[in-house]
Formats: C-alpha cells, structure tokens, sequence
DNA sequence: TTGTATGCGTTATCAG
DNA sequence: CTGATAACGCATACAA
C-alpha cells in the first residue's frame, strides 16, 4: 500500500479511502490511485484489514464429512451463498466428536471467523460454551436442538411427518405390516426425530411400534450391516425396512445385495436422503429428498443477518424434503 | 493478553513465550501464566499472529465442486491432512471458468494463504502469472500440466495407461470392435489424456481411432444426453462406451436407462472413477478407480515441503488407479 | 529469568 | 478534499 501511497503521489489514507470508497476524493486523484495499484499489482490485505477492522469477512463451517454425499453438497451450497456474499468459508471436520468438534471450533475461534455454521454433535454442550464465551454468530444446521436455545439460530428439515409418510405409503400402498428401521448413528437429534417420526406413522396405521426392530447404523459399513443382520436374522423379519440416512441407505443395499436381494424383490425400502443416481440404478430408490441447497443458503442467510443484527431473536426455521417414489418400495 | 499478562503478574512478552515455549521461563511463572490463561479463557488471536509473523497456518483450495462425489472425497481428504499438520483449509470454487478461477485466487491471496492447492481450469494462465507473482507455494491437483511449469508441483493419476487398459479389456475380454467414448469437459488436461489412452489402446488392439466417435459430455446431464446422442443415433452405433469420469457416468447410465438400457445388456460400459455404492447397484460399473485419499495427502504433503523450502525442484507425481472389474463391461 | 519497545499493514480519527 | 497519526494484538530484538 505504501508502494501505492508512493507511486499516486498521496498517502496512505487516500489509498485505502478510494479502495473502501469511504469519502470523497477528487476524480484525478482517485484514477492516479487506481492506476498505481495496477501498475504495482497491489492486493488489500486482509490479515492487516482484519486486526485493525475486527472483521476478517470469514466463515467457518464444523460439520462431520463422513456421509459424503451430503457433506458435499451441503458444503458446495455453502461456499457458493458465501462467496456470492464476498466472505471466504474456512472447513473443518469435527468426525461428530464432542472432542474433534472443541478442537475444530477453537481453529475457527482463533482464526476469528466472523460467523460459525455448526452441525452439532451428540454431546455439544463444551462445544457450546466455548462459542458462548465468545459471543460469535452462530447457526446450527442440520440437526435442529429440541430445547430452544437462547439466542442460536438453527436451519434443519422436518424429519419426523417425512418419516412417517415413508411408513405410511409402506402400509397402506404395499401392505406391509412388519417394517423395520435402520436408524443412523444414535445420540443425534435428527436420528431421534426420524426414529420417533418411524414410530408415529406405524401408530397411525394401527401398528405396534413396540414390536417394531430398530437398529442403528450409519457409522461404518460393517456397522450398518450389524444392525442388518440383527433385524433380518430373526424368525419373522421384517418385509419392509426404513433406512435413516444416505450412509445407511449405501450400506443396507450393499449388503442386501450379499444376501442376494434386490429390493423391491425380497424386501421394500424406503430412504431418508435422495442421492443424484438414485433414479437411473437399480434399485431405483424411493426417498424423502433433502433441499441441500437451500439449507445452505438458509443457514448462510441466518448467519449474516445476525451477524448484521445480533440482537435478533433466535430463528428456527424447518424445511420439508420431498417425497421421491420409485421402485425401492413395491413396484406401483 | 493484555488480560492474562495482568492476571499473571509478567509482561505480555512472557506470556507470548510461554504459549509458544520460544524461550526458557521459571516454573512457577509459567504456572501462573497458564493459571491466568485458563482463568481468562484466553486463546491466541491468529489474525495479529498472522500479521506479526507474515504465516497465516492456512492452506486454499481451489477447486471446481461441480462434480460432487470428486469434490467431496478429495475436499475430505486434504481436510483431514491439513488438520493433522496443525493447518487450516479455506474453501474456494473455481466452477472450471478461467474468471472465478481467478476470482476465487485472489480471494485466497488476499487472506494471505500459505499455499494453494488447485486443480486449474482449462485456461489457467492468468491464474499462473497471479500466482507467480506473488511467489505463493503451490501445488497442482488431478490436474498435471503436461509442459513441465517451473517450481510448480503437481499431484494426479494416470490417464493415458489405465484408459488403454479399460479400452483392451473392451476388445481383447468382451470382443467389442466398435467402441465409442464420452469424454469429460474439452480442454481439461485430463480429458485430453484420457482420450489420448483411449485412442492408444484402441490402436494397441488393431481398432482405427479415427473411425471411433469420441463426444464431449461432463458439463450437464443435457449436454452429456446429447453427446451420447451424436454417438449411438447413427447407422453402426458403438456396442460398448468408455465413460471419461464420474459425472459422465452418472448422466450416461441415467440417460440409457430412458432408452431402456441397461449395461452390460444393449450396451456395455467402463468408467473413470469408482464410487462408493458402484459394487452394489445395478449396473454394477466396471471402473478405474482414483486413490482419492492419497491424492489429497500427496497434495499437502508436497505443499507443506514446499513452504518450508521453496528452493525444492519442482515434482510431478503421477498415482495409479485401480481397475474394478464388475459386470458393466459385460459379465466375465 | 524477565521486561520494554517496535513494527507487521490496515482503517479511522483528527487536523489542515 | 487530503495528510499525519494512532491503534488493532501479537512476536521478537534488545535491554536489564
């Protein structure tokens, strides 16, 4: 800058005004300032702009990448609606530990991000503190608290009336009367909803959750097969199964497949989380589809207004997935 | 740290070396310190770090996410290495444009990154002369110039070799002689030398490349119907395809599943780039598979010898994929 | 073994 | 309309 200051012949102060257009300068002066920046080929920075303003125009995003298909599309949304409104978004993976999850929170806390979008793990409450401490912006996505939380933003969708649409067309489309759930990993709020959601649509259709198997997956393939083999491996199993999330959905076929299955063939199942593919192979799946984009952009949104305002009072907004009906379920 | 030096009792230069143990200090000092650091819940602020010191501890990426389940394992993958090695990861999207490219650069310079990690667009040069004038330590990905840059290093995989290698098992295993190729985004380095390997091998196998039809698709599943439709809608249309990455696979499969078909049966397939679920859904894809994981560590690795010594050659490092042999190819 | 002073590159306040 | 100057929070050279 200082290169600049000297190559326009004006100080400092005058560079920095016409850059942040914060006064009036005098058209010359400001087409002497341009030109010298392009000629030395100057670029604000943003560390010095940071310390000085408070600001560092950056935000951070904790979340668990090990269901990727939705990491990925949640954290392209993301980086899109951010970039679009001039921040930079910093990554981190908090592996949906209370422990990677203080760890990641403290790199974005000492980066001084101006904002934070956190999918909160089972146990979050350090993680909580920590940001409370600090007063940052804060929304969560994806996995909603039920307590409502003073003054914490939170984006997710409707899991438990999707799930128990998923139950109902089962029974009252295909018949089914002994249905399982494979539920993703416990502890989560959204796998609490989703299995209450499991729960609820078997109530209305005048079955008996009680006698319904649920088991969790959703952590690693072995794992989600486990829960498989608990549910199936049994006198009378189930003729239809529930499956939680995209991790399960991916696992349970491929094991299915072991078995020799192909569903709607052998068993019926329905799925939580839509994926690009799940329309062109076979089989062809039936899911309520998430609107990934929009809970990035929503959660983007939140995040900068209160930033802009943290006066706010604390929103919690639920989108609705959409049901996708395929072939997974019975053939229509 | 003006509060915790206070609290302490010392200077704020005591603290500075206690936190980053730069010189010796009395026992009991540093007990008081750490006492006052835990009291004040002090944390460091990278920002003025980042300014006193001129390293900022964070690594860019810049990347098109366009091609989701790539973008997500690789975005995965550096992530976690760069967390290993105590840095942290700025996000950026390029969209495979030559402007936000750009754009996208600058964002990252501006923040005073320590290195990059891109995967260049087709006309990067721009970019280059950015990048090089600012002397930042880079590191190409999946991208690898075939003119040898200097100072510049690069991680990716095969083309050539492997895509011969899918193109023979087409001829020599399944007895295919006419075979056509849907190629990725024209002008990517990749897809050049992924079509060089598929000419090379049909060649290898007595096949004219010139009489096969070599489309361009990878950019939207419109555009990818409509290069499978310049090739199969002619007189002796290709009895076996050679689908040049992920996202073409995806479009394909989904747009022959409309005319009907489904691999091996009407038509057979191999592809660039395994997924997760390739092995369990129908057609199971016969692919080459990318050491997706390696790739990003391979990246960080030689970006973070790179900052420490910028002295070093310039390194090109090409990894090997891995032939899945499922049943799209036709059944073995 | 510890403290003081300086400067990193900005922006913002205050003069002119 | 423009310039000089202080301060943001830290790391480090120098002093004690």
């Amino acid at each position: 800058m200082s290169d600049v200051a000297r190559v326009a012949n004006v100080s400092a102060s005058t560079v920095s005004h016409v850059i942040n257009k914060t006064r009036k300068v005098n058209p010359e002066t400001e087409k002497a300032v341009r030109e010298a920046i392009e000629a030395t080929g100057y670029a604000a920075d943003a560390v010095a702009r940071s310390l000085r303003t408070g600001r560092t125009h950056i935000i951070g995003l904790a979340m668990t990448a090990i269901s990727n298909t939705y990491f990925g599309d949640v954290v392209h949304a993301l980086e899109r609606t951010v970039t679009d409104r001039g921040y930079s978004l910093i990554l981190t993976d908090t592996h949906d530990t209370p422990e990677r999850e203080l760890h990641a929170l403290r790199a974005l806390l000492s980066h001084r991000v101006d904002g934070i979008v956190l999918a909160p793990s089972a146990a979050p409450h350090a993680a909580y503190a920590q940001l409370a401490r600090r007063k940052v912006p804060l929304v969560l996505i994806d996995r909603v608290p039920a307590e409502f939380l003073v003054n914490v933003d939170a984006v997710g969708v409707q899991n438990v009336e999707p799930i128990a649409t998923l139950v109902e067309h089962l029974v009252v489309v295909h018949g089914h009367t002994r249905i399982g759930m494979v539920a993703p990993k416990a502890g989560i709020i959204t796998t609490q909803e989703r299995i209450a959601g499991f729960r609820l649509g078997l109530e209305r259709n005048g079955l008996d959750p009680s006698e319904a198997a649920v088991e969790h997956g959703g952590e690693s393939a072995e794992q989600t097969a486990a829960a498989l083999a608990r549910i199936l491996d049994v006198p009378h199993p189930p003729t239809a199964l529930v499956l939680g999330n995209n991790m399960v959905t991916v696992a349970i076929i491929s094991e299915l497949r072991k078995r020799g299955i192909t569903p709607p063939r052998g068993i019926a199942t329905v799925s939580f989380d839509d994926f690009p593919w799940a329309d062109s192979f076979q089989p062809r799946l039936t899911t309520m589809s998430q609107p990934v984009d929009e809970l990035g952009s929503i959660a983007v949104q939140l995040l900068l207004e209160r930033i802009a305002d943290p006066g706010l009072d604390a929103r919690h907004v639920r989108l609705e997935p959409t049901f996708e009906v395929r072939e997974s379920c019975g053939c229509p």
